[in-house]
RNA sequence: GUGGCCGUAGCUCAGUUGGUAGAGCCCCGGAUUGUGAUUCCGGUUGUCGCGGGUUCGAGCCCCGUCGGUCACCCCA
């Protein structure tokens, strides 16, 4: 091999122009989808002190930092996630902005972690939040986000579900049962791994709090116990006709440790892969960063660009819709100028200058080209049309490339021109 | 951090019982000088991941190491 020395560190991505464009995709979406529902993007550092960390999210996430001292002697790491920030910023500014807050944010996380599928070092989270606001309706409104941004990708009824439970009901659960406050993370945290952890632990577990697995399970199945919280929220879904994607499952507990209410997470229906987004309500995180100065209720969950770019990718509907998108987005440009005849370059370069000049996307080759490698030349770069500049000038030939049909036109309000047509059809296709 | 699998051209891989490397794709150029697909011709690239061992001889066998990947843990 031609050994490259370097390489991308494990679990980061180079993005090629295509993986660009398709992280552009997701980007785009999220936008759309976000501001659809009303809510406004804001940014946070991709570098913060420890502390904001060590503070609440604590456990597994704190051993999973990239995490150094900097010039300054300042502990930092790079941000494993943008809750906390968020936390920290809306109890900075909270009082310039009008309750709720609905925010989102796409921004890069770092997580010192093995690479595997739909896992990196290095991942993009679109966040949305909303502050503010302590109902469940906060809650319904986040879900049916969620549920629109898997539709807005593709997806159909029958292709994902939304779990939905809620740790409010495990604290009822726990107080009817005695358990002291101080053992309740343990036991939430036994509750999440009841799927994955062997019964006779689990079961070794709960004797240890005086429980039996018997009792929980049974908790679990019984949909009596849906929260208040829940039956508002599936109301509340219902009415927008989205009911269909959520189903309760006490099961859901999440690792994170700052949730306090409703949480929920979006799997994908063979469950084949890890949740493609999570969240949930953390009503006292702000207070906890904010030093007890803010007090502001929230609820938000995360969907992460690698399961979801997997789970596009692997199904038929959402694929074809990216690769829809590709085709008609990530053109290098709308124009390719052909250059017939060598001694019109100038010319050339004067009509390149001046539709660049009018904001459409064109490109013309840097040396002598022969005519069969340039149209190669527009085909690749994606442009729909190729303009022949040639000794007819200062008359041209416009070809519309998908459909090979040409047409005649002038130097002489050539950019107007363009741009009109770059709005039309292409023209007539060719079977 | 633990475990399984895998490292041969830029990519996907082939390489027989050990005899000092191949295919396809991609890329570049050309097929009598103003039109793209297909086709045809030609061309570039490897210390076979790295180090050691066995052997007359190692891409192949043994040990180590690094890297990749998948799973566990945890999570987006």
């Amino acid at each position: 091999m031609a050994a490259l020395r370097f390489q991308a560190l494990p679990g980061f991505r180079d993005f090629t122009p295509r993986d660009c464009a398709v992280r552009n995709y997701l980007f785009e979406t999220w936008r759309k989808v976000a501001r659809t529902y009303g809510f406004v993007e804001y940014d946070t550092p991709i570098l913060e002190d420890t502390a904001l960390y060590l503070k609440k999210s604590g456990g597994e996430l704190s051993s999973q930092l990239f995490r150094f001292e900097d010039q300054g002697g300042r502990d930092v790491c790079l941000r494993p996630e943008v809750t906390a920030s968020l936390a920290r910023l809306a109890a900075q500014h909270q009082r310039d902005f009008p309750k709720p807050l609905k925010w989102f944010e796409i921004g890069q996380c770092f997580r010192y972690e093995k690479p595997q599928k739909g896992r990196g070092r290095e991942f993009y989270q679109f966040n949305v939040d909303i502050l503010g606001e302590p109902g469940p309706t906060a809650d319904a409104e986040l879900i049916a986000l969620a549920i629109d941004t898997m539709r807005a990708f593709g997806f159909a009824a029958g292709d994902f579900i939304v779990r939905v439970s809620d740790r409010q009901a495990w604290l009822d659960f726990a107080a009817a049962r005695g358990i002291a406050d101080d053992h309740i993370p343990g036991f939430l945290q036994i509750i999440d791994k009841l799927e994955r952890e062997k019964p006779e632990v689990t079961a070794a577990k709960l004797a240890d709090l005086g429980l039996n697995t018997e009792d929980v399970t049974g908790f679990i199945d019984d949909p009596a116990n849906a929260s208040t919280a829940f039956s508002a929220i599936r109301a509340d879904l219902a009415a927008r006709g989205l009911d269909d994607f959520v189903e309760l499952d006490l099961s859901i507990v999440r690792g994170l440790a700052y949730y306090t209410g409703v949480v929920f997470e979006v799997f994908d229906s063979r469950k084949s892969m890890r949740a493609v987004a999570g969240g949930g309500r953390y009503d006292t995180l702000v207070h906890t960063i904010s030093d007890g100065g803010v007090d502001l209720p929230a609820t938000g969950f995360a969907m992460g660009d690698y399961v979801i770019r997997n789970l596009i990718e692997e199904t038929t509907d959402p694929r074809m819709k990216l690769e829809t998108w590709l085709l008609r987005e990530s053109a290098a440009c709308e124009v390719y100028l052909v250059l017939a005849d060598d001694s019109k370059r100038p010319e050339a370069l004067s009509i390149l200058s001046d539709l660049r000049a009018a904001g459409i996307s064109c490109d013309l080759p840097f040396g002598s080209v022969k005519i069969g490698k340039q149209f190669q030349n527009a085909e690749k770069a994606g442009a729909r049309f190729a303009l022949v500049i040639g000794s007819e000038l200062p008359e041209l030939t416009l070809k519309a490339l998908s459909s090979r049909s040409e047409e005649k036109c002038h130097v002489l309000g050539l950019a107007d021109f363009l741009t009109t047509r770059l709005q039309q059809p292409d023209g007539p296709l060719i079977a």
